[in-house]
DNA sequence: CACCAGGCAAGTA
DNA sequence: TACTTGCATGGT
């Protein structure tokens, strides 16, 4: 039985909610997620899958042009048209078919109601997420964290590449496993999750693109 | 010109 | 299970 080591003096903290301060102090808030209301947060989801937020922004923008940022809306017109609205989103085919698949969820689920369904256990929803076409484990974990505020890690690719490249845990080591990893060490907390992965995010794009470990990287002075 | 962005599903071996 | 590919616009 070993006795755990306190870091001495001056010496590198390696804890990830260390890192997590850190980075909070060098970036600030990150002010995810953008949206006036749980289902604009939870359309978002789906419109930036591999996709720049300013694309989508255009894309929510139309749809909120045309009053149609609502389940009810939605669910009537055709995904041919939706197609067209979101088109600056990119691959707007698919997430026009993505996008309708999730809304006739909510209204045969949900009826079309998210007070509804923010009443349900974090785990089910999760499940039933998972189900509906065009939802991933990353998706669902945006709309579970930013959408209903749930203690839900949200990883990435930009998590696996910096974190691995930091052996914090094997590149192509499985989502779930990943997200464990943040969970067990940090506290529970929704707002502790929602602004790590903004940060994590906002670290992986300015300095973690092209370059293994990039020198500019503020990670390399922590660890 | 190339490359990438707040992924996912379907196909192949 | 572990890769690979298609999907597509718009900015750098």
């Amino acid at each position: 039985m070993s006795i755990p080591q306190i870091p001495e003096r001056g010496e590198a903290d390696y804890s990830i909610l260390n890192l997590y301060n850190r980075l909070l102090s060098h970036f600030g808030p990150q002010g995810w997620w953008p949206g006036e209301t749980e289902f604009e947060i939870m359309i978002g989801a789906i419109l930036t899958q591999n996709t720049s937020w300013r694309n989508v922004e255009k894309a929510i923008s139309a749809l909120k042009r045309n009053n149609l940022l609502n389940p009810e809306a939605l669910s009537r017109i055709s995904v041919n048209e939706l197609s067209t609205l979101i088109h600056s989103s990119g691959f707007f085919r698919i997430k026009a078919e993505r996008l309708s698949c999730f809304v006739k969820y909510l209204m045969e689920r949900y009826k079309g109601d998210v007070g509804r369904m923010r009443k349900m256990d974090t785990d089910t929803l999760r499940k039933e997420l998972l189900k509906v076409k065009g939802i991933g484990p990353e998706t669902a974990d945006s709309i579970l964290l930013y959408a209903l505020n749930r203690p839900v890690f949200v990883v990435d690719s930009y998590t696996r590449r910096v974190f691995s490249r930091h052996n914090y845990f094997y590149k192509r080591e499985r989502y779930e496993k990943i997200q464990e990893f943040f969970i067990k060490n940090l506290p529970k907390d929704p707002r502790i999750y929602n602004e790590y992965h903004a940060l994590i995010v906002r670290l992986g794009k300015t300095y973690c693109r092209k370059r293994p470990l990039c020198k500019e990287c503020p990670l390399n002075e922590y660890l």
